[in-house]
DNA sequence: CGGTCCATTGATGTCATTCAAGAAAAGTGG
DNA sequence: CCACTTTTCTTGAATGACATCAATGGACCG
């Protein structure tokens, strides 16, 4: 499929989730939806940034994947949720009932958006037990730090917290937090704030992140 | 979805792609698909069993997933493989092209069952992302014999060398062989072959298993 | 029966965690 | 705008879980 037919399916996916969707605004912390509550919804990112879940009853929590505008979540497939869904920041999502996708008369166009959006998360799912299987905790800061740059057209801006990076990280916070220093001090990174970096030396971070 | 309605689009589907499908054997340790070979094909375990990897570099490897009879495997989306797909053990599957899923009169239901096995995919993925992120090693064990048990109608059959569970768990094979050591010491199961277990204590399991 | 491969077990090492303290940033109320 | 509190982040020291290195044991196969 050529790269034009790909961006009209997509545009006319959007034009039928904005007609067919729901604006809704969530402030920082906020739940958009719960472990094991029903699937029902599809949401899109507007603005800001929203993070998925999952609590282990003792606690422990693993972030399962952040998205940021024009990603599309909650794609979750059983009957219940298995993460669930927080906004990151103040933030608004758009959301549209999985009943009106077979209803529309753009259905092939939103499921086919749907599908593209399921394949994209797998990908990155399965990415992201790689990164956990294999992979030392400075190559799994410096994949990910790479990868917010790659989403966000080279911008290094980091809506989350430390606890947050570590948690879709399979670390603690005391861990990133040494590593980006680590990252820091080696002239790898930059950081001019707590939650802006850019990067200055592009070979040796694609290097780390393997 | 009624149960009887899903067993019955899922036979109409098994049925398509038995009439469309090629039956091929696989030797152990042959592989059905290779990293970065283009996607094309859907693929059914008949008989026997099969695992995707996916190698860094430097030789760390990371085993996605194992597949039992009755699994789809193959659903990954790109235009390329990110893993590859490898017999456990000498095997049959039955694979189909992924073209020839539009061209067929009962494509509503391959759709449909290539939509069900990728959730299902997505669905042992985001568990794998959970087990890597946030578990114990003695954690990461007893999830995986409570689930083969699962998969397998009760039986505790491991079709895998332990190098293949260390490389699926994020372990050594060393800390795979003292788990179970310590696990049958502490009598929740008990092997009577290398690769054949039987559970003595299913709570305790469960419970480790968190 | 002997070789090869795979699994287990022990001794030691290392990377990430835990515990603890302090610094920087963000929020709050005057 | 400035004290004050609270939260978040960083850094250091000690501990611990898993990895690595090394040797032995057991299964499979010709």
């Amino acid at each position: 499929m050529s790269i034009t037919a790909t961006a009209r399916t997509a545009s006319a996916a959007i034009d039928a989730i904005e007609r067919l969707g729901v604006r809704e605004t969530f402030a920082k912390d906020e739940e958009i939806y719960g472990q094991a509550e029903p699937v029902q919804r599809v949401y899109r990112v507007i603005h800001g940034a929203v993070r998925t879940t999952r609590l282990l009853s003792d606690g422990r929590r693993q972030v399962g994947e952040f998205y940021f505008p024009g990603d599309v979540f909650g794609l979750e497939t059983g009957p219940d949720h298995r993460y669930s869904a927080e906004a990151l920041c103040d933030c608004e999502v758009l959301s549209m009932k999985r009943s009106a996708v077979r209803e529309d008369v753009a259905a092939a166009d939103l499921q086919r958006m749907i599908w593209d959006a399921t394949i994209r998360e797998l990908d990155r799912t399965q990415e992201h037990v790689l990164m956990l299987g294999r992979k030392t905790a400075c190559e799994r800061v410096a994949s990910f730090l790479l990868d917010i740059v790659g989403r966000n057209g080279g911008a290094g801006d980091l809506p989350m917290s430390r606890q947050d990076m570590a948690d879709y990280l399979g670390l603690t916070i005391e861990t990133v937090s040494r590593m980006l220093s680590q990252l820091q001090s080696s002239a790898v990174v930059e950081f001019d704030a707590l939650r802006h970096f850019r990067i200055r030396n592009p070979q040796a971070i694609a290097r780390l992140a393997a």
